[in-house]
DNA sequence: GCTTGACCTCAAGTTGGCTTGAAGTCGTAC
DNA sequence: GTACGACTTCAAGCCAACTTGAGGTCAAGC
């Protein structure tokens, strides 16, 4: 029950197959062997996809996820550096929680237009004002971000 | 003082004049005259960059951005939506802050690979018990993220 | 032993979000 | 009135992150 191959990785992770070979092409994930042709991975990978699928989500590229953890969850970054970004991810939650409260506030606002109505203003003046110059790259394209959107 | 030129606006928003044309192409900001051939932006412009960038560090593409808030502030988007998109950005908000002691735990953790910690692969699994099937795009970016950095 | 179907490789294509480059246009300062 | 430099347009290019397609391989079931 260590080995399963590309298929049920992808059934279980809800990665598709080409995504998986286009990862270990890259070096993010690991084939463990082969039978016949077919790419068996060890049950890890899971694990593995879940962390690469949460730094997607928080807008990292694929070659930071990597450096972050390493293709086998060896960390290639000095811990500073780690605690820096983990530092710039609790900004990013600050930044959502403005965009989720201006959501939320469209959602009730009667305002035609919500650049005119003084809250919603505010609310984004006040994120304005503690934004750092952005050091992330694209988000996507991240790239990419998305990434990838 | 209601009016500036695209390079004032490139400069006190630093996002550059080529990608201000570009957000104008696209729909996202207007350019409300000329100066000789110069573009000449209402000085609300630059609260609607602000969103953008928002937008863009929640992981949303310029398309999306586009439909929560419309080129005027006015959204295109039913309410419900926008409430749902809120609820997103709170689960978001949950997997930075699952990354983000991730990373802390892997700056401070001796375990050379943190795959075989039993710390991180509960913090991970805790994580992927409550991930949703995405119904968001790439990042990223972009790729953002894209991401192309 | 042959068919089936899930896999394989490799190259090329796609999308999003820009940037770059060539060639031209203006307003301002001199 | 001319030189300058910051703008303009338009087409093409670029990167990340995949996906698609053509043509091939292989093990398992019949």
């Amino acid at each position: 029950m260590g080995m399963m191959d590309i298929g049920e990785v992808a059934e279980r992770s809800g990665v598709p197959p080409s995504t998986l070979r286009y990862y270990e092409e890259v070096g993010l994930i690991r084939s463990i062997s082969r039978h016949g042709l077919r790419r068996q991975f060890d049950a890890d990978v899971l694990l593995t996809l879940s962390l690469i699928e949460l730094g997607k989500t928080a807008g990292f590229s694929l070659t930071e996820i990597a450096g972050m953890f390493g293709k086998d969850g060896r960390p290639d970054i000095p811990r500073d550096q780690l605690r820096a970004k983990a530092d710039d991810l609790q900004r990013q939650m600050l930044d959502l929680r403005v965009l989720r409260d201006a959501l939320r506030h469209v959602a009730e606002c009667p305002a035609p237009s919500h650049l005119e109505c003084p809250t919603f203003r505010k609310l984004l003046k006040a994120a304005t004002r503690r934004r750092i110059p952005r050091s992330r790259s694209r988000i996507g394209h991240q790239g990419g971000q998305r990434p990838g959107k």
